[in-house]
DNA sequence: GTATATCGTTAGTGCCACTAACGCAAGACG
DNA sequence: CGTCTTGCGTTAGTGGCACTAACGATATAC
């Protein structure tokens, strides 16, 4: 059912150095282990990333068409389809046709959505100590300082 | 032909500072950003991510089977079938069944191979400058460090 | 009032991590 | 020797994700 339990592709060999050391591998070597931490501790809750970040996104900013909330959370609105539809079976969010715009959906969060996200808000501090587990406080403030640092960068660079 | 040329999923929109200063989300944007740019830098050589840890591990460890490549590089061994095979065509490498062991193939660089990856090795260096643009040396030591302490953490905490 | 842009939606692409199962060969052991 | 297990390369397939293309319907701009 629910696969990449396995992790063997990146145990107890002895990578070289050359590519132990490389920064964009091991980027994505954390990256890929923090995803597969929050993923499956999500899964435990019965909710997706996207679906965590589709109602924090109304959550902090109410209630919004589904381009809106694509822009919110960097979902492509093709993908928003599904999440919303997700969430709207699960009663977490309601999805009603824009009386003022009726090429648009208003999505809105329910009571049992609001509910549901301060679950889901737990589990992902939770989740975040487990993948910064070996790191002292100061040093988890370094590591999304830089991180933010890289974001904030190439984002100006490619909007002008 | 080349997918991924865009980036609108990330640009100029305004995230919830819930999601924005999420670690593991940073990390994964991070880290796709860097994919991307060595990606797209690796494929001006007509190669990609893979074709550069193989030929590193061979170049470092000298000759071997795809199933000892496979735990140098991290390759999945289905996958590496691929890689070998495209890096057979391209002259980078040569395989070849071990007398000693008929179910093996011996895995070998060729001085072409050993060129190209001179190249490759070059362009990588210069593409993790990009992705490292904005830190300072400093910086990129601090983060390179607490990265390497994330993945020994979380390989320690698999292996018994 | 016709061109143009935006919205939600469907379908599809390509990459990647990962699994399953295959035929074949080697090593272990009685 | 024969059987049993284990490791090898290979093929095929799964599922997720980032991303593109194109559609009908509606709104906006000229």
């Amino acid at each position: 059912m629910i696969a990449r339990m396995t992790w063997d592709a990146m145990d107890d060999h002895h990578p070289s150095a050359r590519l132990r050391r490389l920064p964009s591998r091991m980027l994505s070597m954390v990256a890929m282990h923090a995803d597969r931490l929050v993923s499956e501790g999500l899964a435990r809750e019965d909710a997706r990333k996207w679906h965590y970040a589709a109602l924090v996104a109304l959550d902090e900013a109410g209630p919004a068409s589904q381009a809106e909330l694509s822009k919110r959370t960097g979902i492509y609105r093709s993908d928003l389809v599904a999440v919303i539809n997700e969430l709207a079976e699960r009663g977490h969010v309601e999805r009603a046709p824009d009386p003022a715009d009726r090429r648009r959906n208003v999505i809105t969060v329910t009571e049992p959505g609001r509910r549901h996200l301060r679950r889901l808000d737990k589990l992902i501090t939770e989740l975040q100590d487990d993948v910064l587990a070996p790191l002292t406080q100061p040093e988890r403030e370094q590591l999304t300082g830089v991180l933010a640092q890289i974001l904030e960068h190439h984002s100006r660079s490619r909007t002008s």
